[in-house]
DNA sequence: TTCGGAATGA
DNA sequence: TCATTCCGAA
């Protein structure tokens, strides 16, 4: 921005807050710091001040309506000293966001979008160090919240990015407290983060099974049938401001994996590119997250946990063939789900979900999510049969998940006939993929690494993205599959067969 | 209202 | 790279 233009630099009634250095371009213009939209616009949400011009959005995480588009565009246009700028070209910039999966647009609703954190946040704090607090995985994201600040813990010399860490938050930004140390809340955080960057951090790392969650942990794939359990986690909130994606679960103790607001709809699903918050997570005694089997098992737990207990997308959970995840004692009381009346990404009323999800979950959901019989093919019903609501919202709700798992080959779609996922194919080579050194791998993972080609021999479909345009993927993930998403919303795991085994692998080798 | 191509600027 | 600006199309 132009120096002189920066009247809005602390947004109006400037909250002190700044984004830390990451936040503002550091690749294209390293020493710019011109702050971007999508900062601008994190700026006003989170601004008392400017909820009449834009707000989160009540119920969906992530999602926030500008309310007086003129204004905001106007805000803007002080901001970056274009007067001319118009609620039209603002827009223009924001769809520029799409493809990068920084936002997407809700559809239907006006003026409405919805942040993809995972993509924001993610790549900026792999999952890595969670060693000072022994809690949480790095990946935590800065988290503003109403307060306009940004709860991070300290960033220990871990920092993802050697670039990153110093004078990346304001020293008031860091919540020393609580959050910070003991990293509690980061769960929260962390949650959103699984994405598509979450998948794009972890191409690097390729270490995290969300990507290779995504097929299913094993459920629904012929050959694998991980036995896993799926407690439930718990977990206080702590965020005030239920509207910021940043906020954790309002409901006191039944956070859930996802320390958001419940949301009906949480589509910036955290579920788990990270592990679960501390609270919730089994991460908790150890020390420095690394993967050895114990945090290893932790984390597949937690996230079988959140796959069921959410009806995440099975594609955000982890295919660990051979690995047993042992049952904690979060088994869903009957109170306890009582309680936790909202699911995360409830599967869409429509029939066809009414319909699978009976015959599966009915009996035993745990054991349907987990031992889901195997759909080795699974019939995808044309996109007009759905039930345009259902499918509205399951694209809503899936998109994250979509694009998270934007690594997932779709290829099974792409068969044409209709099925989904098709049956395993070759196993893949990136399976194999070294999860040995945690140092590694998550620290080296930016934004764009989805955009680069796959340093590392990771997912065949990571090749297959890196070929196709960005452009074609997000299409192909939010549009040519709704089915997939609905469907492995309700839990369907559906696998097509290129999951990673490095994890299981390694995991058990371990 | 939303999308996205294209040209252009910084 | 990240917008900004214009604009035609859906």
């Amino acid at each position: 921005m132009k120096a002189g233009c920066s009247i809005v630099e602390k947004p109006e009634g400037g909250g002190g807050y700044q984004f830390p250095d990451w936040a503002y371009k550091t690749e294209s213009s390293p020493g710019s710091r011109q702050i971007q939209l999508w900062h601008f616009i994190l700026e006003l949400l989170q601004k008392e001040e400017f909820r009449h011009v834009i707000a989160w959005q009540q119920g969906e995480y992530g999602e926030f309506v500008i309310k007086d588009p003129d204004e905001v565009a106007r805000l803007w246009g002080r901001r970056k000293c274009k007067p001319q700028m118009n609620y039209d070209k603002l827009s223009r910039a924001l769809r520029y966001y799409y493809n990068k999966r920084i936002l997407h647009k809700t559809k239907g609703k006006r003026f409405t979008y919805k942040f993809n954190f995972n993509k924001l946040v993610m790549p900026n704090y792999p999952f890595i160090n969670i060693r000072s607090s022994g809690v949480v995985p790095q990946s935590a994201p800065p988290v503003p919240t109403a307060s306009s600040r940004f709860h991070f813990p300290p960033l220990d010399t871990h920092s993802p990015t050697s670039d990153v860490q110093p004078g990346r938050f304001s020293a008031s930004s860091l919540t020393a407290g609580q959050e910070s140390s003991n990293g509690t809340e980061r769960k929260a955080e962390l949650s959103e983060l699984d994405d598509g960057s979450a998948a794009d951090w972890r191409r690097g790392v390729d270490l995290v099974p969300s990507r290779n969650t995504v097929s299913g942990g094993g459920i629904g794939h012929q050959k694998r049938k991980p036995d896993i359990m799926l407690p439930l986690f718990t977990r206080p909130g702590m965020y005030p401001d239920p509207h910021s994606p940043f906020a954790v679960s309002p409901i006191p103790g039944r956070g859930g994996v996802l320390n958001v607001p419940i949301s009906p709809a949480l589509s910036l699903t955290p579920i788990f590119s990270y592990s679960p918050s501390p609270g919730l997570s089994p991460f908790t005694s150890s020390s420095c997250f690394s993967f050895n089997p114990e945090e290893m098992k932790h984390y597949l737990h937690s996230q079988a946990c959140s796959v069921f207990n959410y009806h995440l997308s099975p594609r955000t959970f982890p295919r660990y063939p051979g690995l047993m995840v042992p049952p904690l004692q979060c088994q869903m009381h009957p109170e306890e789900s009582a309680q936790f009346s909202i699911k995360l990404q409830p599967p869409p009323v429509g029939r066809k979900n009414r319909e699978r999800v009976e015959s599966s979950e009915e009996s035993s959901p745990v054991v349907a999510s987990t031992i889901a019989p195997v759909p080795s093919k699974i019939k995808v019903e044309p996109a007009s049969e759905k039930d345009p609501e259902s499918l509205m919202q399951a694209a809503r709700e899936e998109e994250e998940h979509a694009q998270e798992e934007g690594t997932v080959p779709r290829r099974t779609t792409e068969g044409g006939k209709g099925t989904i996922f098709a049956r395993p194919t070759a196993p893949p080579i990136w399976s194999t993929v070294p999860i040995s050194s945690p140092n590694e791998g998550p620290l080296e993972v930016t934004e764009d690494s989805e955009d680069r080609p796959c340093k590392e021999p990771s997912a065949p479909e990571k090749k297959e993205d890196a070929v196709m345009p960005p452009k074609l993927r997000l299409k192909r993930r939010w549009n040519d599959d709704p089915e997939a998403r609905e469907l492995s919303k309700n839990g369907r795991f559906l696998w097509n067969g290129s999951g990673p085994r490095g994890l299981a692998t390694a995991a058990a080798d371990a």
